[in-house]
DNA sequence: CTGTTAGCGCTTTCAT
DNA sequence: ATGAAAGCGCTAACAG
């Protein structure tokens, strides 16, 4: 294998016969020499096949890097393959591109931000990082920060409003108050397991979007008087397609088959639709469904879903825009309803 | 914004009153002292709140970072939400999260690989780039590196039998010898635009996997004694809804209607499906219609979608092995043919 | 406008 | 088993 030149800006500078430093201003700042010895400069530099300062050098003296890390709530594995995440990171793309700022994807299921830390100028985290060590490594971390659909303090952040955005979707699902309601949750408890919330633990309720959600539900539910206890919310431990249709039949062969099934996301949503056509039920007049996020995907499913649609390339890109602005406000996005044939 | 503690690993040692080296061991080499000393060290670094030596300066004396770059064919922002380039970063993803490897996403229409070549420790290539200037910096970078889908001479490369694949498809799509085919193309000339191929320059006929698959087809069509023309060959610019939901009208509004649609990817397909069954054709009664590259959506399509299905996921991660064990050799992947019910 | 020089924080020989 | 010291390649203060 062909070792690269090992052409430094030092051995450059002096086969030009000038000092290292009007080669690096060469590179870096235009002012500080002449338009024409720059030119020429750069000429030679590029005659001799040497592509400007070694990167890994300019980070340990400047500690800026060009690269910003996204931290993902769970393993990369599954997040990369999410619809969600997908369109977030689309928008957080199109921004960082255009600044020329590169993207490095971390696990929020890391041990620690120690492997990355050094490399990166800074973090966007979106959701609260499944592993929650991570949360005051980044604060004491001292680089730039934005969260996204969570908050630390003093951070800048972006988020929409989870519970009002449940409530309604929650009150045009609703129509009568006998109606039998079942909820099938994201990440509720702490299992890796699907199961009914009953009278768990709730995890991490306060940071939790998830809960969020489920007190804009109960409020919409309060508000019809119907009453929802914890066996009729189901937890899905992530928001996977094999998940979500096991959860959803086991909702769908309870006694008595609920008329109206909430579900957290999307995801979930089309798998319950599936699932509730394969056992021959019509929707929505056997059984109304909403989702929560709005995927593509969701604009294409027979019947099309009713859900809450979310602008997550928008949020993306206002977290990158954040974070290139240095701009330290927490940002609340809007969101609207997607009417569709579910309910 | 509180500050990082600006430990350094040198200032520890001060503290603890022992060389700087013996702290570096300490943490890099193990063998090098005592497992009491050593043991003593961390706690103390722990306790002083050293989390560890600083990654940038050991890049610049290692060379090493733990970084691996995926460069992408096109902008991240079209990539992250491709349905086949998200499989395939799932099988990159799981292997390198298992060996504590990072990951860096990069454009593959970026003008050079400058601004990260000196953070990564190679670069797994997914797609020939976009900017078909990247290949002899890659080359020339002195770094490790894993193509798939394209080669670069005497690099270590993924790559499924393309051609014979689409032969495979193309056969089973055509039953008669004057069935009316048309092709749905990705990439096939150098044009922004949703065009016919007529007779237009081809794009690098060589490396491009879009040619092979054409190529394919034609096998397939001139055993059957069919000849296909320029103006029965559409090429779409990228393997998007939008683009393709486009192109599949074109296709569809022609006379004569076509028997056969021959799509290069899934994207393109399920596209096509809609708009075929939007203007009341049956499927495949009317039209029959095939993919290639097996996503998942085109399991749950109606009709279900006959397609190759590649395993793109186990490319991913044969591709991520190759990079860790640094196995120069040309990896070639098997395929399947996913009978569904549109042909 | 240009050159000299002191580190950035670490790893690794080479002595001890 | 441990320590001293030489850089890795660059940037930015400072002096000229």
């Amino acid at each position: 294998m062909k070792k690269t030149q090992g052409l430094t800006l030092k051995k450059v500078a002096d086969i030009l016969g000038v000092s290292n430093a009007t080669v690096s201003n060469a590179f870096n700042r235009p002012d500080q020499l002449s338009e024409k010895r720059r030119k020429d400069i750069l000429a030679a530099c590029q005659e001799l096949g040497y592509n400007g300062p070694n990167q890994a050098a300019r980070l340990l003296r400047k500690g800026s890097s060009n690269i910003v890390a996204l931290i993902l709530p769970d393993s990369l594995e599954y997040m990369v393959s999410d619809p969600v995440a997908n369109q977030f990171m689309r928008g957080v793309t199109s921004v960082l591109e255009k600044n020329n700022l590169n993207l490095l994807l971390y696990s929020g299921q890391s041990q620690s931000i120690q492997s990355v830390v050094d490399f990166v100028d800074g973090f966007i985290c979106y959701g609260a990082p499944r592993n929650p060590q991570l949360i005051p490594q980044l604060k004491k971390s001292g680089k730039k920060i934005v969260t996204v659909d969570f908050d630390i303090e003093e951070m800048a952040s972006v988020n929409i409003d989870n519970e009002q955005a449940a409530y309604q979707i929650a009150s045009r699902a609703i129509r009568l108050k006998d109606d039998n309601v079942a909820v099938l949750g994201l990440r509720l408890v702490d299992s890796e397991q699907i199961c009914r919330v009953y009278d768990k633990q709730l995890l991490d309720c306060n940071s939790s979007i998830s809960h969020r959600r489920l007190d804009g539900y109960s409020k919409a539910l309060a508000e019809k008087g119907i009453s929802l206890s914890g066996e009729r919310i189901w937890n899905i431990p992530e928001s996977n397609i094999k998940l979500a249709s096991l959860a959803a039949k086991e909702a769908l062969s309870c006694q008595p088959l609920p008329d109206v099934l909430l579900c957290m996301s999307d995801l979930i949503a089309l798998a319950a639709i599936r699932e509730a056509t394969a056992i021959g039920l019509k929707i929505p007049q056997d059984i109304r469904i909403v989702g929560f996020d709005g995927i593509e995907e969701s604009l294409r499913s027979t019947p099309k879903l009713t859900t809450i649609h979310q602008y997550s390339d928008l949020k993306g890109a206002t977290a990158a825009k954040l974070f290139i602005d240095n701009d330290n406000h927490n940002e609340l996005l809007g969101y609207d309803i997607q009417i569709g044939d579910s309910c």
